[in-house]
DNA sequence: GTTGTGCTCAACCAGATGGTTGAGCAAGGA
DNA sequence: TCCTTGCTCAACCATCTGGTTGAGCACAAC
């Protein structure tokens, strides 16, 4: 089943974005593409590190790199982004879903109460 | 500054669901609460690592759990949806935005292109 | 009170993760 | 050709994570 692919795929989307420094730099490239080292240099660690968060990002899809001689800059794939509001949107609209059939519920069992009520 | 702690919770949420077992245990909490074996059935750990994931939902505020009996049912927090949902909004209309003017830009500088094709 | 059920806590283990430093490669500039 | 810049790869380390088993607690039922 391709099911099997996404799953892993948004595994780690999820797991990408749950460290702080990733987060920051995804929003940080909203504002535009940048290089490894004009991301590295708002965090206090060493280049290798945030070469390594940028694999991370690569890998969930987040985010290319290209080439231009030395430099790799790095591109945000905002489409992703639809994975992950797809999965979220999926679950909470069959929460909210059940939240209203569990309303109707309690409101008919109320009815009843009064009609219990009026009987007695 | 408010702004540490939000984040912190964003990690964990993102942490939270970064496990696809986890991620399933959410899917199933949509269809109504459940006890902590009823959710182990589907899975083939002890009901020990079942607690476990439990208690990374919790402190995710995915869930919340009460007591009846020896039984804890397990319930869905579905509005910890709407923290994540509005993190990937907001980034993904800056990315949206920028895109815009992007291709602005493009087009203006076609244009240019094109007037300076028709002037030569 | 004793026994059974549902669950959690504690200790442990293997593997992943986030950081480091050191080495090295690729491309531009002297 | 050699040096510098921008970056990655490799090895290593501490900590976290997801799993295990064993012990034990809280409540129900007998």
């Amino acid at each position: 089943m391709a099911d099997a692919a996404e799953s892993d795929r948004l595994s780690r989307v999820f797991s990408a974005l749950a460290d702080p420094t990733r987060r920051d730099m995804v929003a940080r490239l909203t504002a535009g593409d940048a290089t490894v080292s004009e991301l590295g240099a708002s965090y206090d660690v060493s280049l290798q590190a945030v070469s390594k968060h940028l694999k991370v990002l690569e890998d969930a899809g987040l985010v290319s790199r290209s080439r231009d001689a030395q430099r790799r800059p790095v591109h945000l794939e905002a489409e992703v982004f639809d994975l992950m509001t797809k999965w979220i949107e999926r679950y909470r609209e069959q929460a909210e879903e059940r939240y209203r059939r569990l309303d109707s519920v309690l409101a008919a069992m109320d009815d009843q109460d009064r009609d219990e009520g009026a009987a007695s």
